[in-house]
DNA sequence: AGCACGCCGACT
DNA sequence: GTCGGCGTGCTC
């Protein structure tokens, strides 16, 4: 018998071993084993079991297998392998990636010293002395890769080698234990009904009821009732009156916080009750039935989402529920399990700890719990007879996974669905251009929401010149007239108000006003950030950081100071013009620990807080109904990164965080700064007008044919050296051209190679070039056949299939 | 990914 | 001349 196994190399191939007797009947496909791989023994996943060898070579036998039940089946297979071919990304890469982390078993060359090495009438050389001294420590022995850290970047394979052949250091393969491994937890139970017979002292015999009380019971619940248990439970044992044996525990992930958890009424409204109605019927049907559910802010997709999860759970299979991020899930949770038994439900999402994931990874191959919430990676979940696939908030970009595999988990949900015959319900206020276009191409099922619960109006959205607002000094003021004016009716009726800032290319930098020299990042090429607090300038890309100087280093002027807009300048500015509002900031360097930004939204929800300052993450759908006041600093700013989704990205936000405000009783008021007033994104959003936006910006998308008229293969390219990566680069993009009139016949064109907008960073110097065409299998040829030809020089490629970042 | 093999510059 | 740099290629 022989498997073919899939190991994470980046090579394509998968590799054949054969089975000894031993084995025979265990093995399967989806099971892990320990094969040799060259010199070393690595885990892989079997991915196919077959009578025959089809290999002439010498095939060599496989040495364990690990688990007990597959961690995946040949459906889920036939899934992996499609994620494979579509991202162009090794299968074994894609398991390793998909599959809970951190349960691999790996071998490292572990070297000691040999027993005889006393005799040291040798002749060694200097290195070898270095070695010899360091494994004369450690008489167990290091890793290869701890003695080669010691030493620093010695070349050491030399030395070890004559140390080896002289007998001094003898080298061994080892198994590192896997880093994560089931928890296990001491429980006791009785083993007799009664103690009849038995001589026991009357504490035994307390402990004895005590446990008849309860059934089985860890053993740590006795420390708390019983001084010196332990011995206790040992003479008991002693006695044959308990059994003590070991149970797995599942870890969890923790208690679910108490945010935002206003429950609407669970009566449908009419719409509602209509697009519920819909989904029904897909779901009672059995078939893969793709889904937009297109519904204002405010409109009640989620009581939709919950009612259609409530739905499976009266039947048969299973849902996954994916929502954009961490800072939502949070909140999602209360919500989810106020209404469904906790145990019903699996959290997977990257802020709970590898140990947890892998254990609710169990809980649901077991089908424990059919129900699984998370961001992304939940898509993977291995849930049985799976009937519904929710992705709410569909446009958001964190559902482009942007590094290793580079796959979106909106449209991996639909190819998931397409496999399990399930029912894919996506939502939003704000679809994606290329989720709108296929709802009305008849590929989705095109199910609205039109209005707000209750009928509450949509927020009242001003539009501020930024162009013609000048302050006493006759600069552009950071907070228009209109704004500080809104704040301040909020302040006294008792409301809150949101500020947000688009962080994305706008951020504080210090500059000379006398000669315009600003400061950069010495390796990624961008503005360095200032914060006041700390008096240092940072880059947010590698760290770097540096004092904040006061003279230029340029012209030696004195006039150097901060400007352009950061959640801290406008916090200071906030703070001086409304001294006694309680003002918070919400940003990735006040929410870095976790918990932080749980605990900020419970400030908000307990009106602790006037003012919310914040960026990006304060438009995902966090729904408090005090907040009446939104103030969009500058709109402009998403409109001028690099990237054909611009417009569509600052309509999506604009919508989204005019959509915060006004959600209780309250009508709510939005001013948006912008020095760009006339811009369509701007225009539609202050009107609420997703079909006049779609409108204006799809002629755009035909005449620069881009999605959804065209697919994007997107390559990355990194090099060390600037000159020789330009040149490499600039050879692809000359062959890219070439293939791309022979091989697609013209059906596919080339967009560059050009500098990416983030030139460098972490001292790669970085390019990127954009494969175009209407056929995706074409696209896919055309990189393949380029990648094969690609001998790299120093040069990084990744290849980026539907590309979301342009950056 | 590792790890080995193989071909060119700065030292004994 | 050799030692050791890291470019290229393979692992069932």
């Amino acid at each position: 018998m022989f498997v073919r196994v899939a190991i994470q190399i980046p090579s394509v191939k998968t590799f054949i071993y054969a089975v000894p007797e031993t084995f025979v009947t265990a093995v399967a496909v989806g099971k892990r084993v320990l094969v040799p791989f060259g010199k070393r023994r690595v885990t892989g996943y079997i991915v196919e079991t077959m009578i025959e060898a089809v290999c002439d070579r010498t095939v060599r036998d496989i040495l364990d297998l690990p688990d007990p039940e597959p961690l995946f089946d040949k459906d889920a297979l036939a899934f992996y392998d499609w994620i494979s071919r579509y991202y162009l990304h090794p299968l074994g890469k894609v398991l390793g990636e998909l599959l809970p982390g951190g349960i691999d078993v790996k071998s490292d060359r572990w070297l000691r010293l040999a027993e005889m090495s006393a005799t040291t009438d040798h002749r060694v050389s200097a290195g070898q002395r270095e070695i010899l001294e360091h494994l004369a420590c450690c008489p167990e022995g290091l890793p290869l890769s701890r003695l080669r850290k010691a030493l620093g970047k010695n070349a050491i394979y030399g030395d070890l080698r004559l140390l080896e052949a002289a007998g001094l250091v003898v080298s061994e393969e080892r198994l590192n234990r896997p880093p994560v491994r089931p928890k296990k937890e001491k429980w006791v139970g009785l083993t007799a009904e009664n103690t009849f017979g038995i001589n026991l002292t009357a504490k035994q015999s307390a402990m004895v009821e005590f446990i008849r009380e309860r059934g089985e019971i860890p053993v740590s619940n006795l420390h708390a009732f019983f001084k010196n248990s332990a011995s206790f439970l040992r003479n008991l044992k002693g006695k044959g009156v308990i059994r003590l044996y070991e149970k797995e525990v599942v870890r969890g992930p923790g208690s679910a916080p108490e945010i935002g958890n206003r429950g609407n009424g669970i009566t449908l409204n009419e719409a509602q009750t209509e697009a519920f109605g819909e989904i029904r019927e897909c779901l009672a049907a059995g078939r893969f039935s793709p889904c937009l559910l297109h519904g204002v802010t405010g409109s009640g997709k989620t009581e939709i989402y919950l009612q259609a999860i409530a739905e499976i759970l009266r039947g048969e299979g299973g849902a996954i529920y994916l929502v954009p991020e961490i800072a939502l899930t949070a909140q999602l949770r209360s919500r989810i399990c106020g209404r469904f038994p906790e145990r019903e439900i699996a959290v997977l999402h990257s802020g709970i700890s590898r140990s947890a994931r892998y254990d609710q990874w169990k809980r649901i191959r077991r089908g424990e719990v059919r129900v699984v919430v998370g961001a992304r990676s939940a898509l993977f979940a291995p849930v049985e007879n799976l009937r519904l696939i929710i992705v709410d908030e569909e446009h958001d970009p964190s559902y482009k996974q942007d590094d290793r595999l580079r796959y979106n988990a909106r449209d991996l949900a639909l190819v998931r669905g397409r496999f399990s015959k399930a029912t894919v319900l996506l939502g939003s206020a704000t679809p994606a251009i290329q989720s709108y276009f296929h709802a009305t191409d008849g590929r989705y099922r095109y199910l609205t929401l039109p209005a707000r619960i209750d009928d509450r109006p949509l927020p009242l959205v001003e539009v501020v010149d930024l162009r013609t607002e000048r302050n006493e000094q006759g600069l552009t003021p950071l907070l228009s007239r209109t704004l500080i004016e809104a704040i301040r009716k909020t302040l006294d009726s008792g409301k809150q108000t949101l500020l947000f800032l688009n962080r994305r290319g706008f951020h504080t930098y210090l500059f000379c006003p006398d000669c315009g020299h600003a400061f950069s990042c010495p390796n990624c090429d961008i503005a360095l950030t200032h914060h006041a607090a700390e008096g240092v300038l940072k880059c947010h890309h590698c760290d770097f950081t540096v004092k904040a100087v006061d003279l230029c280093p340029a012209c030696r002027g004195n006039r150097v100071r901060s400007y352009g807009a950061g959640t801290e300048r406008i916090e200071e500015e906030t703070g001086k013009l409304f001294p006694g509002a309680r003002i918070t900031r919400m940003d990735s360097d006040t929410t870095s620990r976790k918990g932080d930004s749980e605990r900020i939204l419970r400030g908000l929800d307990r009106m602790d807080i006037d003012i919310l300052i914040g960026t990006q993450m304060i438009t995902k759908g966090h729904d408090f109904p005090e907040i009446t006041l939104v103030g969009v600093i500058a709109a402009d700013a998403s409109l001028n990164i690099p990237d054909f989704r611009a417009a569509e990205r600052t309509f999506q936000i604009l919508t989204q965080v005019s959509g915060r405000g006004g959600r209780g009783d309250q009508p709510g008021r939005v001013v948006i700064q912008t020095f760009n007033p006339g811009h369509y994104a701007i225009r539609r959003a202050q009107e609420h007008d997703y079909a006049g936006f779609y409108a204006d910006e799809l002629p755009l998308r035909r005449q620069f044919c881009y999605p959804p008229f065209s697919r994007l293969i997107g390559l990355h390219f990194s090099s060390l050296k600037r000159e020789e990566g330009k040149k490499a680069v600039a050879k692809i993009g000359a062959r890219a051209r070439e293939l791309a009139r022979t091989l697609a016949g013209g059906k596919a064109d080339v967009i560059g190679p050009a500098e990416s907008p983030l030139a460098r960073i972490r001292g790669r110097y970085r390019w990127q070039l954009l494969l175009r065409g209407k056929q995706s299998g074409l696209l896919h040829l055309l990189t393949q056949r380029l990648l094969e030809g690609a001998g790299h020089d120093g040069l990084d490629i990744q290849v980026d299939v539907d590309p979301v970042n342009f950056m």
